[in-house]
DNA sequence: CGGGTACTTGAATAATATCAACAGCTGTGG
DNA sequence: CCACAGCTGTTGATATTATTCAAGTACCCG
């Protein structure tokens, strides 16, 4: 459902994710040609679709609040995850250039999304000196954090990566590194690790009682972080 | 090694695969821009490093001729390799934002390198029109082929995988898509596909039993490239 | 021609998936 | 407010896959 920014009073200058978004250290004209830009903001319900596999790709989506994934199923129905959006994460830049998603999207929760289209987003890019920057830097940063993945890690290393994944980026963005709500069931993250659920259960329970984190409904606890890296980097 | 890019007959705007590099679509201003800040290209032989881990990233790679691999090693010393670089692919553009190269790159085979200092390329980038567009447009096609890799999936569809996509690229620089020659060793193949080398060479038995491809030392023939992509695909 | 690297092949072992049964929680409608 | 359905997570037994270890062969390069 599209709303008007300013219903939701939401806009580039105000929000409070805006430094891990597009705006982050724009010039003051530049954030008004993106607040421009960006009329729209649409509110979504948990498992709302914000598009599917093969859509047309006219926008790119802006997390403002809540959570999104990014998923594809193989012909057996099989699904596997590409990635999880937080607030100030930039969905459906693999589109940029074929302007057709390559993947289906969905907010695990209560979502609220910032709408940029990116035929005028190209077109503020030509007139803008920061901008064309700082759409590199999260490109850059995307690649750099999505391709960092190693195909060789056993199962108890992608669980423990995948925490620490989480703690960072969810400290990023107020919670605390050690403690916070998990946006997804353990079915979307053993499909986005690529492990059976089963064994990230069983991994999180193993985890548990070698006091290395505690589990309380959906929060986790980090209870040794040092043990998790430990893990993580590890045979 | 160093030289004037012209001395070795390089410029982009004569160059072979200037379509699939940063040249491609440009003006003719922003052509002469590019080929005014690319003053050199560097000469490495066959396991001549081109940068190390870590090292301060100065400079994008764009690989003239030859193939590079980018690599990690974790701490008990396995390699894993993050991507192979083929003519007309940009080298370090995880390094774009960070200045450190997060990995290390090595030549497989003698290669020739176009060396783009990134400041340089920052400041045209301001100044010119396309080339912001040309830079997203490949840092968003590297976004969506390197992530696209699934966890979930098996050593055969693996290897299936990698050789659909070798076959890709190197028809997209003049080879047969049928025919060509794996320009790393089969070592490298299972470190980049995550999979035990000794798997790798029992699965192009297989393969080559099931009369799917045939091999001839480093050339590979595609006999079947239909039953390929069925194992690609298939759980 | 010799030495090393790349590749092959078999057997034992380890890791993880799969199958199965069940427990706990949640939201819904009677 | 309770009962039930459905979803999420747990746990054990078994099957499958791929790794590891080991020994050997082929081939390329100097």
């Amino acid at each position: 459902m599209l709303h008007n920014r300013h219903d939701l009073s939401i806009s580039c200058s105000t929000c409070k994710v805006s430094n891990l978004c597009l705006a982050h250290q724009l010039g003051e004209d530049e954030l008004k040609a993106l607040d421009n830009i960006i009329v729209n903001a649409a509110i979504f319900e948990k498992n709302e679709h914000i598009y599917y596999l093969n859509d047309k790709a006219d926008y790119l989506f802006a997390v403002h609040s809540g959570c999104c994934k990014e998923y594809a199923t193989d012909v057996e129905g099989k699904e596997y995850v590409n990635n999880f959006y937080l607030p100030g994460d930039l969905m459906g830049i693999e589109a940029f250039t074929s302007r057709v998603y390559p993947f289906s999207a969905v907010a695990l929760e209560p979502t609220q999304l910032c709408v940029i289209p990116i035929n005028q987003l190209l077109s503020i890019v030509s007139d803008s000196s920061n901008l064309p920057i700082r759409l590199l830097t999260i490109f850059s940063n995307k690649i750099k954090n999505d391709t960092s993945i190693r195909l060789t890690t056993n199962a108890k290393q992608r669980v423990a990566d995948f925490l620490l994944n989480m703690s960072l980026r969810l400290s990023e963005r107020g919670h605390s590194p050690e403690e916070f709500p998990l946006p997804m069931p353990q079915l979307d993250v053993s499909n986005k690790i690529g492990v059976a659920f089963e064994t990230v259960s069983r991994i999180l329970h193993i985890f548990q009682k070698q006091d290395i984190i505690s589990i309380n409904g959906k929060r986790i606890c980090i209870k040794d972080i040092e043990k998790l890296r430990e893990i993580s980097t590890s045979t």
